[in-house]
DNA sequence: GGTAAAACTGGAAGCGCTTCCAGCGATGTT
DNA sequence: AACATCGCTGGAAGCGCTTCCAGTTTTACC
C-alpha cells in the first residue's frame, strides 16, 4: 500500500459556484468581510460545510503577503544545549500564547553555518511573517541576519553588541540584588558569587546585581569567581573561591546549575549548608527542587518570557509598536539560604 | 522608529527582464531544468547575483504544492511535559536530520482542544507537506486527525489501538529484557518491576520484556506495580512493593525517573543500592547520571529517533515507501546494578 | 546541402486565493 | 419625483512562481 496521498481538497472556485455566488463574494464571507448579503453568506456557508471547503494556506499566503507563521531561533553551537530546559519552557510559553492568534509556530536550531544560512534564506525569502531569537552571546552573526532580513523581530532577553529595539528580559539585575539582600539579611559578610560568562548580558546583570547589592549595604563584593552557568563550572569555580577564600560564609551563584555544583564541592569540602555557608541561586527551573538541600533561589518565569516574546511579535506583525518589557524575578525560599 | 518593515525583494519578472530572457526561462535555470543554453544561465545568474534574487517561497508553494514545511506534533495533555529532556532530544534529531534537506520545521503543541482543531486545520489547510508525531496514547485523537488528513505521516514510537504503517520506535522490548537479564545475571532471583503506563505502548513492552526474560531464565515474574514514568510515581510504586514483597532484592523500573523515586524510597527504608537491592532504569537522558548511586540503565537514542523519523519522512514525501525501523538500545552500566 | 532530431526559447495557462473597481438596484433625502 | 447614497455584486487583475507547449534555432548525420 502505497503513502496515503492528500486527496484533493475543493478550491473556492468549487465553492462559490454550488453556491450560486461569484468567487468574490464567496471569499468575503470567509473574510468576514462587510457588503455580503444575508442570503449570499448562507447560502456559502451552506456550501462550505457540504464541501467540507477549507481555504488553501498557501494561496491565501501569496495573495495577502502574510504566511501566518513566525520563527523562533535558538542559536548554540552545541545543538545538546537545546535540551536545556529553558528552552523547553519558552517553547512552551510562545505556544500558549500562539494558540490565541492563527499563527504557527516555525523552530529553527541555527547552530552550525549550514543552519543560520538556512535561515537566512528563510528570512529572506518571505517564509515567515516575523521572528523570535533567543540566547545571543556577544555578537551572534544572527543578529545581523536578522536585522538585515527587515522583518518584524523580538529577542528573548538582550544581545551584548546592542540593545534590540523589541526584548522581553528577566529581570536579571533586580533579582540577584534580591538575592544578594537576602543573604546579607542572614547576617553573612563574606558574600562570594560565582557568575554566569561575562560574555552574555544575562551573566553581567546578575553579577551588577550582586556587586550593586553588596555595595548598598555597605560590604565590598567578597569575591567572584566567573561560570558557565553548567553545574561543572560551578564546581570548578567553587573550588578556586574555597582556596582562596575559604571563610567564606555565602554564595550567589548565577543559576541553579552553578549552585548545584557548588553544592557539590562544599558538601565534599566538609562545609554545611546552609549553616556554614548560605547559598541561594538563579533560575528556578527544577534543579532547584532537586538539589540536596533544596535550593531557595530566584525564580523567573521563562514561560512568561515567551508569552511575552509572541504577544510583542503579533504586534509588531500588525504594525503597532509595542514596548520592551521586563518581567520580575522572585525570591524562592528553600533550605540552603 | 517604527518596526523596520521588509523591503520589497526583486521577483522573478525583474530578474528576467535584467537578463534579457524570459521568465520561464529565468525559472528554469534557479530549478537547473535542463534546456538552458550556458549564455542564458550566465545572464541570468549574474542578474541573480546583482539584484540579490531569492525566490518567494510561498509562490513557489503555490505553484508545485510544496511547502517545504514538515510538522512535529507532540500530543500531551499538560503542556509542562514537554519539558522532558526527551523531546528536546526529538527535536534535536529531527533538526540536525532537516538540515540536510530544505525543508524547515514547524513545531505544534497539540495538547488542548483548540491545538487539535489548529493542527487538523494546518493539515487539511495544506499548511505542510507531511508530520511526524510523538507520544500517543491509547486512542489519541491526533492519530484519527492525521488519518484523516492524508498527509505522508510518520511515528515515533508505536500508538496502542494500531500499528502505523510508518513509525520508528527503540527496541523497548529487547532493553528491558537485557536490563532484566543483567539483573538476573547478577544473581537476583526476586526481581520485580515498577512498569510504566499500561495505556502506552512503551509501558507494555518494557514490561514485556521485563517479563520475558524472567520466565526464559525459569524465574517467575516476583512482582509489579504500575508507575507512569515520572519520579513520584516510581516512589510511589516502590512504597507499595516493598510493603508487599519486603524481600525482594532487584527492580527493573520503566525509566530513569521511575528509577530514581525507586532509589529514594529504597535509601529512606534503609536499604543499600547496590548491595540489598540492585536497580536499574530505562532511557539514558540525564537522570541516570544524576541520580546516587548513579543509574545503570537502558540507553535509547532519542536523536537518533528523530532523525529516522525525518529521513523517513522525507522518503515519504519524495514518493517512496520507507519501511519502518527499531532501534537498538543497549545496557549501560553504572553503579546502581 | 538536405533532413531529422535535439536543444532551446518565450508565451500562456495555471496554482488558489484576495481585493479593487465599476455597475447595479434598493434605500434615504429635499 | 428627482437625486445622491448606500449595500451588494461579479469581473478582472493581481500575488510570484512553475510548467506545458508550440515554435524556432542548432546540431548531427547521411
Amino acid at each position: 500500500m502505497a503513502a496515503q496521498r492528500p486527496r484533493r481538497q475543493p478550491t473556492l472556485d468549487e465553492v462559490a459556484e454550488r453556491a450560486g455566488v461569484s468567487r468574490s463574494a464567496a471569499s468575503r464571507v470567509i473574510n468576514k468581510a462587510p457588503h455580503v448579503s444575508r442570503a449570499t453568506r448562507d447560502a456559502v456557508e451552506r456550501a462550505i460545510k457540504e464541501m467540507g471547503y477549507l481555504p488553501n494556506r498557501t494561496a491565501r499566503a501569496l495573495a495577502t503577503q502574510q504566511t501566518g507563521i513566525v520563527a523562533l531561533a535558538v542559536s548554540h553551537d552545541d545543538p545538546e544545549l537545546f535540551a536545556d530546559p529553558f528552552f523547553a519552557q519558552v517553547i512552551v510559553g510562545v505556544s500558549a500564547a500562539l494558540e490565541e492568534t492563527d499563527l504557527h509556530l516555525l523552530l529553527c536550531l541555527a547552530s552550525s553555518g549550514r543552519g543560520r544560512s538556512r535561515l537566512t534564506n528563510l528570512l529572506h525569502t518571505r517564509g515567515v511573517d516575523g521572528i523570535m531569537l533567543m540566547a545571543l552571546h556577544g555578537d551572534d552573526p544572527l543578529t545581523h541576519i536578522v536585522r538585515r532580513a527587515g522583518l518584524p523581530a523580538v529577542y528573548g532577553g538582550r544581545p551584548l553588541n546592542f540593545e534590540p529595539q523589541f526584548y522581553v528580559d528577566s529581570d536579571n539585575l533586580g533579582g540577584a540584588r534580591l538575592a544578594t539582600e537576602h543573604l546579607i539579611g542572614l547576617g553573612r559578610t563574606r558574600i562570594v558569587s560565582i557568575t554566569g560568562p561575562m560574555s552574555t548580558d544575562v551573566g553581567r546583570a546578575r553579577y551588577r546585581g550582586y556587586r550593586e547589592a553588596m555595595i548598598m549595604a555597605g560590604l565590598t563584593p567578597y569575591a567572584t569567581a566567573e561560570g558557565d552557568f553548567t553545574e561543572t563550572g560551578g564546581a570548578a569555580a567553587m573550588k578556586t573561591l574555597l582556596d582562596s577564600h575559604p571563610d567564606l560564609d555565602a554564595i550567589f551563584a548565577a543559576s541553579d546549575d552553578t549552585a548545584a555544583g557548588a553544592l557539590r564541592v562544599l558538601i565534599d569540602a566538609g562545609r554545611s549548608v546552609p549553616a556554614d555557608v548560605a547559598v541561594v541561586g538563579f533560575d528556578d527551573l527544577g534543579t532547584a527542587e532537586r538539589t540536596d538541600p533544596p535550593l531557595t533561589t530566584v525564580h523567573q518565569s521563562v514561560q512568561a518570557l515567551g508569552k511575552g516574546m509572541t504577544r510583542m511579535l503579533v504586534e509588531l506583525i500588525a504594525g503597532h509598536e509595542p514596548s520592551s518589557v521586563i518581567l520580575p524575578t522572585k525570591l524562592v525560599l528553600r533550605d540552603s539560604a
